[in-house]
DNA sequence: ACCTGAACACCGTTCAAGT
DNA sequence: ACCTGAACACCGTTCAAGT
């Protein structure tokens, strides 16, 4: 009689469980949160357990985000920009959707099954486009970049994460301070054209983002073939 | 004869005197080395004085950013493109060298005067090679976000950054198992050319990055003009 | 104002021992 | 093998009190 019928025996941990309750944890409180720690309290046991199953944080980390690649969905048919910009628009809010996960990523560099389908995926647009096959893996690889990079800097602030402005993000107020403030004399082209960096919408500003890169990988030549 | 002579009196507490102790340990010891704590005790107090100077950690970062920007060389004069290139890779090695530095910067979205500086002249540049002055606000903060994304990846690993690999980084390595050992049936473009994404030097891989982004910026027109 | 010791509420990771 | 409590060596930040 070991077991108690009422609450049902512990299931036994396993690499599933763990990806699971961290999950869990951090679409409630936040990545910050989701520590080996707390991940190890709410599957009920000792911080040490999870060490048989993930090396370390980062490694857990890597898990979770390949986790969520395999659960994203791929665009449908269509001409080959647009669903190139919903993909590596869906991967960017993917990560901005869990402020620290794009930190993550960026540091982990995730390599996992789900990750390798989803380059397969852009560089065959790109191909589709026009690139050289032989640069498309290139190509992927600066759109996931600057994906990535886009979904750090977007990020909400998790609570309480050093970044309580009163009512707007202090980050945000402070560049615009910077950029309103600008000294003609010293930085002209920001104080002449800086509002144009204030006028559009986070949206508007990654589409272009998107579209000049797209542009560039399709124009650009191997960097090899130079002198 | 309360302050001894043979130990000078202690200076009083600066901005700039904390920045240089956290910029000697983070030299010494890296970025994750330099922390509240251990910076206090560097300057032998309590963590608590900081907090006068510093609302908190990553404003902390922010401010070594900006001094380190400071100490940054402007390209002497020559073509337009060189320049370009030359400055946003000195400003992506600048954070690749200490390897924290770069992922702190996605997060606090510098915005000291020297970053502005760095814009003006990138903003300069580009409209040099013929971008719309208009634009180049945007092309610029793509370059920069482009250039610490890439250093926050190349960071060479801190002494136990959980990436102890044996030999080679073990984040690397990763990746190459990956890609040598693409499916041919699910992944059939990386089988076919993935050995490209391995064969080039990080250098090579970077150089292709800006030209890519410089060729695209340049080319590309403002995203609210359609439809 | 500026400065601080002490405390609060946490971390990641490893060890030695258990099953 | 898998699992774990306890320990080691840390964190950021705030408080209440001092000068």
């Amino acid at each position: 009689m070991s077991p108690r019928r009422d609450r049902p025996a512990k299931p036994a941990l396993s690499r599933e469980w763990i990806i699971d309750v961290t999950l869990d944890v951090m679409a409630r409180e936040g990545l910050r949160k989701a520590t080996m720690r707390r991940v190890a309290q709410e599957v009920d046991t000792g911080p040490a357990s999870l060490y048989v199953y993930f090396r370390n944080t980062a490694e857990l980390h890597a898990a979770v985000i390949d986790e969520l690649l395999g659960r994203m969905t791929m665009p449908a048919d269509g001409p080959w920009q647009p669903r190139l910009e919903q993909l590596v628009t869906d991967y960017m809010q993917l990560l901005a959707r869990n402020p620290g996960l794009a930190r993550s990523a960026l540091v982990i560099r995730p390599s996992g099954p789900n990750l390798l389908l989803l380059v397969e995926r852009l560089m065959s647009l790109l191909v589709e486009g026009g690139a050289d096959p032989a640069r498309a893996g290139h190509g992927a690889d600066l759109l996931l970049l600057t994906a990535t990079a886009a979904a750090a800097e977007h990020a909400v602030p998790e609570d309480g994460d050093a970044d309580a402005g009163t009512d707007e993000s202090s980050k945000q107020a402070a560049i615009v301070v910077a950029i309103r403030g600008a000294d003609p004399e010293r930085t002209p082209l920001i104080a002449l054209h800086g509002e144009h960096l204030l006028a559009d919408t986070p949206e508007d500003h990654w589409r272009w983002y998107l579209r000049a890169q797209i542009a560039g990988i399709l124009a650009i030549a191997p960097v090899k073939d130079e002198r």
